[in-house]
DNA sequence: TACTTTTGCGAAAACGATTTCGCAAATTTT
DNA sequence: AAAATTTGCGAAATCGTTTTCGCAAAAGTA
């Protein structure tokens, strides 16, 4: 590694000017193949790196691609963020990972702070709190580029990723159905973001297609998507205080099965007896779970080197991109223990 | 956030040279009173921003520091980081999070990669292959400052942050021997890990102390620390299939804890009744688990601000530090149900 | 041979900020 | 009133790279 040596240093060992050992190092066709390989050689052997702040400053960018989500001790995200980190590191970029912890304000401030510290683009999961996208659409039109995930906006025309939640929570609502269950609850986040709007759209046609009528009482909405404990717990204890109990929920969240779970745990409720559970989650663990966990798996990883890809397309794009596509993947329903129910006249029909 | 304004711009503005804008905002006494609220009157209407890559190119820093992992889908290290950024942030320092996956060779290219690019400086937690220790002294000659979290060499001389193994380990320990438990077994990473040897060391203390002789079979090395299923589940079937079967198994981190207990379900063996489990992990779900999981918690959040603030302090001495610290936290032992002997003698005398 | 074109390279500007130095004008000291 | 000092500001260098432009020498064409 040694001392770091500049192209200056190599300009001056060659006796070349610092503009020659540019181009003779960048393949400019100017440079003779002589005096390219003598630079290269020197270069190699005294394994000059050129300092890629230097060369932000001049070309403007900075190489580096900045991820903005809501929280990264949830495996979800850090599944997503494995996924574009194994993109973007193929093709050079550097990757800066920020949290806005649900909160529109930091989102804000984050989303300021990468634009001034010029990164070349950006890609974003939405707070929970963020119903104003402003800050977006303002950055975007000074020529940040942004990709969208998981919980977009339809407010920005751009390339956005998201899993098929629609879907993902119609076969999860539909399974505890089938089943037996027939008062089903729905615990989820604010009622502005896009993943909770498509997870209760699929919920409700669920029902509707089994002719269950909606109970508004089983819908509950949590601002912090399960941050907050006591904000589930408020939401759980509801629930179980209704004159009509539900038999079941379908969480809408990664956070928000997780601490559903445990809040059941806490009450004492005996799952799925007295209260069968399922859930979008990608918790690595939800095997291990008490009891085993159904989840709703989206393909986080997919996701992840799906939207790096759609983002260095439009960093690469000779001309603006104008065309913006959303890419919808599919989930994965994995059925464990804390939906079964073992006396149902159904599954004993079904038998 | 309108165009990005330079100090240009303002100098055109104000009829002043850029030199005289730059000292204006920066408070030199060069510069009369009534000039300097000229200019930073305009600079605040404008939403003048420094461009941080202009000011690192000339300072020779970059206002950010980057934190080497082996993972980011793992409890601990991402509170870990949460507690890096809540103090780099307040102190306008830009996190840059990368993941060696394990891998020595990752690890390296990392290392010389956020040499290349100046970072700051470094918090640094070993992938579990890394013996040699080279590529850390040598950007340290360099003058890139580092600091250890966890996962610790002895061979570098820098801060370093580590918690109470030794203790967390001998404890839990302790506390299986107390519930009854007799034949002990202990899965863990490399044997060259820090952690690995204070863990071991712990665990061998407890048994010393209740007079158990240790039994090598029953320590288990996984080499990528319980990212490979197969490398954890080999050693799980390992012990199984002893002639002496253990009835308990002390685990020695936070993936090594999950993926044990993932196993032991998939073997159908029955917890703790058959395999008593009690181990190191920062899992938001322990009490989730089947069965709840007796747990050693470090003070992740506690570690990443306290090896953040180690480091700042390093970056802003005016002279070179000399003196380095190691900083040892206290985990906390939470006793859950996966290390209860129900019908133990011990117990059964105890009552 | 005289002219045009190509080849290979260097000088210098540029990116945006900081900092050293120099220089007038204003102020203070003798 | 002359000399010395302070005050307030600007010119220019600097960080390391890229890129435009210009200019010789070499090669090709008439």
């Amino acid at each position: 590694m040694r001392e770091k040596i500049t192209i200056k240093d190599i300009a001056k060992a060659l006796q070349l000017s610092v503009s020659t050992v540019s181009k003779a190092l960048r393949d400019s066709y100017e440079i003779s193949a002589e005096t390219q390989t003598l630079v290269k050689d020197y270069a190699a052997k005294h394994r000059y790196q050129p300092n890629p702040i230097a060369q932000g400053l001049r070309k403007g960018n900075s190489k580096s691609i900045a991820v903005i989500v809501p929280n990264i001790d949830n495996n979800f995200f850090s599944q997503v963020i494995n996924g574009i980190e194994s993109i973007a590191h193929k093709k050079e970029y550097n990757v800066i990972i920020t949290q806005t912890h649900e909160s529109f304000d930091r989102e804000v401030l984050t989303v300021q702070h990468h634009f001034s510290r010029s990164v070349d683009g950006l890609i974003v999961s939405l707070s929970s709190e963020t119903e104003n996208t402003d800050h977006f659409a303002e950055v975007q039109k000074n020529g940040l580029p942004i990709v969208f995930l998981d919980r977009v906006p339809d407010s920005i025309n751009t390339h956005k990723v998201i899993a098929n939640n629609f879907l993902g929570a119609y076969e999860a609502t539909q399974h505890l159905i089938h089943q037996g269950f027939k008062r089903i609850a729905h615990i989820t986040s604010t009622n502005f973001l896009s993943i909770t709007k498509e997870r209760l759209a699929g919920y409700i046609r669920a029902l509707e297609e089994n002719d269950i009528p909606l109970n508004e009482d089983y819908i509950k909405y949590c601002a912090h998507g399960g941050m907050i404990k006591d904000e589930v717990y408020a939401a759980v204890y509801d629930l179980m205080t209704l004159r009509k109990k539900p038999d079941a929920v379908f969480t809408a969240s990664d956070r928000l099965s997780t601490t559903t779970l445990s809040i059941l745990h806490q009450l004492k409720i005996k799952i799925p007896e007295q209260m069968a559970i399922a859930g979008f989650t990608n918790s690595i663990s939800a095997d291990i779970f008490n009891p085993s966990f159904t989840t709703v798996k989206q393909p986080a990883y997919l996701m992840g080197k799906t939207a790096t890809e759609m983002l260095i397309s439009i960093l690469e794009s000779k001309r603006p991109v104008v065309n913006f596509e959303k890419k919808i993947l599919d989930t994965n329903l994995i059925i464990m223990d804390s939906s079964k129910k073992y006396h149902s006249k159904v599954s004993a029909i079904s038998r």
